[in-house]
DNA sequence: AACTTGGACAACCGCAGTGGT
DNA sequence: GACCACTGCGGTTGTCCAAGT
């Protein structure tokens, strides 16, 4: 076994008694051996105590963060599921970077992990594409592209049980549970942040108020997005925009496509949850570089694990 | 083979909120 | 109300490892 190498630093609170060294960096199996087993006897809470009595040279803190995000028997271990990517998405533009708030509609997943996700997958999608992750056009491509996605993914895993974000209880908090019969269904609530009218509805908007150069048909073609096989997108993205196009339409194919129950969905004029400037959006010149939407779309399976 | 680079994940740090005294 | 200890959260840094050169 490869000892992790640590450091060590002096208490914080270094009284006499307890000048003692405290352990840094990576926790060894016999630091979870303990920890674990302390937890086992005397349960979780009161960290610091637990630092002091289990032997760890450790801080209350670091104890806590071990347990919550590794040796909790419900953390859920490996790769995140096109399911909880789309969860995530969708929460956090709706909540922005709450990240335990996020953390609490994926079961068995930590706040750590969710951020991670989104520092390492989201944050680079967007310094490829040379964007902010807060701005509109970057929200529109999570929205237009990477949810489509993603469900198509979704729908790819064939028999496995698909995935239906509703609403638990008369609270608006959107969670997971299996359901065997339909695809997706979205029964989000009212203020739902996913919303696939609205995103379609959003891409019309965006189209109206830009320049004749339409989103992106290189990324259409992409092999990685496959977005011709949606022909209503498709169409969308690679003729003229029209501004007689109206959500019915859209959400019709949705129905058809991706078994979206129009109905949770809430159709009203497009609004970013998010605080970014609305000059974004009405200034073509504002919106993303779309050499570099192709270029990045291209690699998007890799980068976001669809595969 | 040696070295560099970048991705993924674990762990730490600072701060804010909360409850007890 | 002031102080203190504790807890939880979000941002940041550190570590490991695989891929590339």
């Amino acid at each position: 076994m490869i000892v992790p190498m640590s450091t060590f630093s002096k208490s914080a609170s270094s009284s006499s008694d307890e000048d003692v060294e405290l352990r840094r960096g990576p926790w060894t199996l016999e630091e979870d051996t303990l920890l674990i087993r302390y937890i086992s006897c005397h349960g979780e809470g009161r960290w610091n105590l637990l630092a002091k009595r289990s032997g760890l040279r450790r801080t209350g803190k670091s104890c806590r963060l071990r347990w919550m995000n590794y040796l909790k028997p419900d953390v859920k271990r490996g790769n995140l599921t096109p399911q909880e990517q789309i969860l995530i998405l969708e929460l956090h533009s709706k909540w922005g970077n709450r990240w335990a708030k996020i953390a609490q509609h994926l079961p068995g997943r930590t706040d750590n992990e969710i951020k991670n996700y989104w520092r390492t997958r989201v944050q680079k999608q967007a310094r490829h594409l040379k964007i902010d992750t807060n701005s509109t056009a970057f929200q529109e491509v999570i929205r237009c592209f990477w949810m489509p996605r993603l469900l198509q993914k979704i729908q790819l895993q064939g028999s496995s049980p698909s995935l239906a974000i509703s609403s638990q209880n008369s609270n608006t908090q959107p969670s997971i549970h299996v359901n065997e019969h339909s695809l997706l269904s979205a029964q989000v609530p009212a203020q739902g942040p996913f919303n696939m009218s609205e995103t379609l509805y959003s891409l019309e908007h965006q189209a109206m108020n830009s320049s004749s150069e339409n989103c992106t048909s290189a990324s259409i073609s992409s092999e990685s997005m496959n977005i011709s096989q949606i022909p209503q997108i498709s169409e969308y993205l690679t003729t003229p925009f029209h501004a007689t196009a109206n959500s019915d339409h859209y959400s019709t194919y949705l129905k058809g496509c991706y078994n979206v129950d129009n109905i949770g969905y809430n159709i009203e004029p497009f609004s970013l949850a998010s605080g970014s400037a609305p000059g974004d959006f009405e200034n073509p010149s504002n919106w993303i570089d779309h050499n570099d939407l192709a270029d990045g779309l291209w690699n998007m399976d890799e980068l976001w694990q669809f595969r």
